[in-house]
Parts: structure tokens; sequence; C-alpha cells
DNA sequence: ATATTTTTTTAGGTTTGTCTAAATTTATTT
DNA sequence: AAATAAATTTAGACAAACCTAAAAAAATAT
């Protein structure tokens, strides 16, 4: 495998998050998601179709090739393992851990995946509960599920939260609510979907609005 | 302390190195370590000097200012202790440490960097001797010491090589002397400044020529 | 002290990845 | 089916970091 410009990694791995089965990706969507400008888009795709690694037809947007998607996972894994490093090792908070996986997921070099990998005991998750890809793409299916859908008496571990507002941190801070606290649902409230839950062996009471965005994974 | 570019940065901390006391570095020496062309390097330290890192005078050379040298420290900092995260958890060999190290240390987080210090317990020395600047750019003399100025009967690790030379690599190669060996000063011949010496454990001869380019790290 | 060589700088060009503004294509309304 | 709106592409520009070739300055040799 070749190697490839933290830009066209970014470019990647992005639409790799981006497209699903039916649907091609879009400038526009692209463009919002890198915050960059539509035109710069339409550059970088001309670019990645020569080197095939997307397929793209002007005006009707574009999704990975296989190659594309062979490297859109290694940045993942990249990416993923250095967000269990930053968390586990060195103590990270789970809200840091992206940003600076972001810069370390572009340094290219085989054999420090392969050994940071076996450093970690080769973890198949990351902080957030998202799968690590092993070194063929493969990796399993993301255990995630919000909180709403957690069966009673069940117990799981909060692993990522669907909205980063400053508002929603603060709450969860003050509720001591953080990445791999153990919750167990005891009751639910049809009435007005609120829960009656365990947090790390306290009761709390959450709203159904809040249960919502806290995704767990169970055991 | 701002952002720089890798290559900035780059250039900052290759001057450190060059640069002495009393002299100035020159255009052709940097452009040389670099391995880029002197007009490059003609065009970097204009930047340089505009951003107060540099001070260059056209045809005299340059050397760091006060913020330049701090910076330059911060990056050594950074390069070494990945170097020796490396070498120490995920168990490269010394040799390959370097190359990884060169494109860890643009990752720029100053909270990665506390943290991994932290984790490492805030070693002073990477694994090639060379010392650890703390947060402060503050650090211990280097204990990388010429093979020929190891005082006799103490055991010390080869750490590194000055001469990169093919010729001189086979010879290493031939001797099995391996960055790691342990060495052990038995005599020293002032005739000829050969050395009678034990190479992990095993005898061996070498001539001061040879020894003045093996440097060793006492434990 | 002049001529020659070496070093350094300047001038102008290239690539990568971005941008703005205008043009074009596609989608949506009426 | 035109007209309008939205999405996308093209054209041309810019900054960073490099390059080559030519010019200029400094160092060295005769």
């Amino acid at each position: 495998m070749l190697n490839y410009s933290a830009s066209e990694e970014n470019y990647l791995k992005t639409i790799f998050h981006l497209q699903t089965k039916d649907d091609n990706v879009t400038t526009n969507e692209l463009a919002e998601r890198l915050h960059t400008k539509p035109a710069s888009i339409t550059d970088m795709m001309k670019k990645l179709k020569t080197r095939k690694l997307v397929n793209y037809q002007p005006y009707r947007g574009f999704r990975l090739t296989a190659e594309g998607k062979k490297i859109a996972l290694s940045i993942i894994r990249r990416h993923r393992l250095w967000e269990y490093f930053l968390a586990e090792k060195l103590k990270f908070n789970w809200d840091e851990v992206h940003e600076v996986a972001e810069q370390l997921e572009h340094v290219s070099s085989k054999k420090l995946i392969d050994k940071l990998d076996e450093y970690l005991d080769r973890p198949k998750f990351d902080p957030h509960g998202d799968p690590i890809p092993d070194t063929n793409g493969k990796m399993e299916a993301s255990r995630q599920i919000s909180l709403v859908a957690l069966p009673i008496n069940t117990p799981a571990k909060v692993c990522y939260v669907a909205d980063q507002s400053e508002l929603l941190l603060e709450y969860l801070q003050e509720k001591k609510i953080n990445i791999g606290s153990v919750v167990v649902v005891r009751k639910k409230f049809v009435y007005d979907e609120s829960l009656e839950i365990k947090l790390d062996n306290k009761p709390l009471m959450l709203t159904g609005q809040l249960a919502k965005k806290i995704f767990v994974c169970r055991q």
C-alpha cells in the first residue's frame, strides 16, 4: 500500500463514514464535513479518481473503490487504536481523544500500528465503542445501542454520547456520567419515557430525551 | 507557543543541532542535512527571520533566537520521548525508533506530550543516550561518550555510530557490533591507540580509528 | 591585486491543496 | 414546460515548500 497525504487520507476516511449501501456521497455533504468548499472537493475527487480510489461521475457524486475502502479502513484502524491508547494508557478523558487521534492517525508506519495493536492487547473497540478494524479491515459490528433500547437489568457501559454540545457535556459531568460508567436500567416509565437507572451502583433518574443520546455497550 | 509547520519544525530542530557557541550555521551545511537545496534554505531563513525565530544576515549564516531555541528544544523533547516510548513500550529496536519518531514529533498537543512524559515516568535519556529536555527546555549532559573515552572495566552499551558509510556498517555487521551490544574495555594500547574489548562477553580488538566512531552509554 | 572557485542569493517555475467568482448542470416550482 | 433555485464544476488565483538556472557576493589561489 502506497503512502497518501494527510489530506487524501482525510477525504477517504470521511467518504467511508458518509457512504451507505445505496447512496453516493455528494460534493456538498463532504465539503461540509471537511470544513472546506465544494470546489476543493471536486478537485480532490478528480485526483482520487485517477488514483482509482473513488468512483466519480461529475454531478453524480462518488463512492470508494475496493482499494479506497481498504485505505479508509486502515486510517480508521489507526485512529481508533490511538484513541484507545490515549484513553487507556495516557488517561485522557473520552472527549479529548478524538482531536489528538486526528493527528496521530496520519503517522504512517505499518510496524508502528502493528506493535501498538499488540501492546494494547488487540482491542476490538475504541473508547467510544466503535469497532477497531484488524489488519485486513475486518471488524465487529458496533456494540453500541441507545440507553433507551437497553433491556431491563442488563449491565452495560457508557461508550458514546451522540451530541457534543456544551450544555450536554456539562450535564454529564455534573451527574458523573462518563465513558466507562456502568449502567443498569431498573425501570422504564412509559408515561414520559423516563428511566430509573443505577449508575456505578448509585440510583439516578434520566429523561428519555437524554437517554436517547447516551449509547452503551453490553459486555 | 504558536503552531509551526512540520517543515519549520525540522528546520529549527536541525539548526539547533548544527549550531555551536561561536559559529553560525551555513546555508550549504543545513541544505545537506535536510536533503534539500541551498535555495530552499534561503527562502525558509527569510521566513523564519520575519517570525523572529532565527537571526539571519544574507551571506553570513544564521542562528536561533531565544524563541527559536525554545521551540527547537520542545521538538527535540517530543522526538526523544517518542523514541523512548517506541523502544521501551513497543519494543522497537534502537535503530528503528528514529524514523518513526521523526513523524510523531510533529503531532502538536501539549497535553499529549505531558501525559506521555508522565506515563513513561519522566525519562531523562532516550534510547540513544541523548538527554530529554523537560518542559522548560532544561536537560542533563549527554550520556554518550566515544568508546575511546570509556574508562577501563566499565560496562556500557553501544548507542550510536558516528559514520554511516557502507564500509563501516559492513565492518560492524561482520564483527557483530550492534546498537545495544554490551562492551567493556579491557586494555588500551597507547602505542597505536588500539583497544582490547569484550563485546557481549567475547574478546575483540579494535583500532583507535574505529573506536572513535563508536559511541556508548554508561548504564 | 586579480583571477578563479565556492557559496549564497535571486528569479522564475512546479506541485499540493486550498480559495472565490462565474459558468454549467441538475432539480424543483409554478 | 419554462422559470427558478440548488448543486456542482470550471477558471483562475494564492500560499507553502520545494526546485533549477543564472547572478552576485565572498573566499581562495595565483
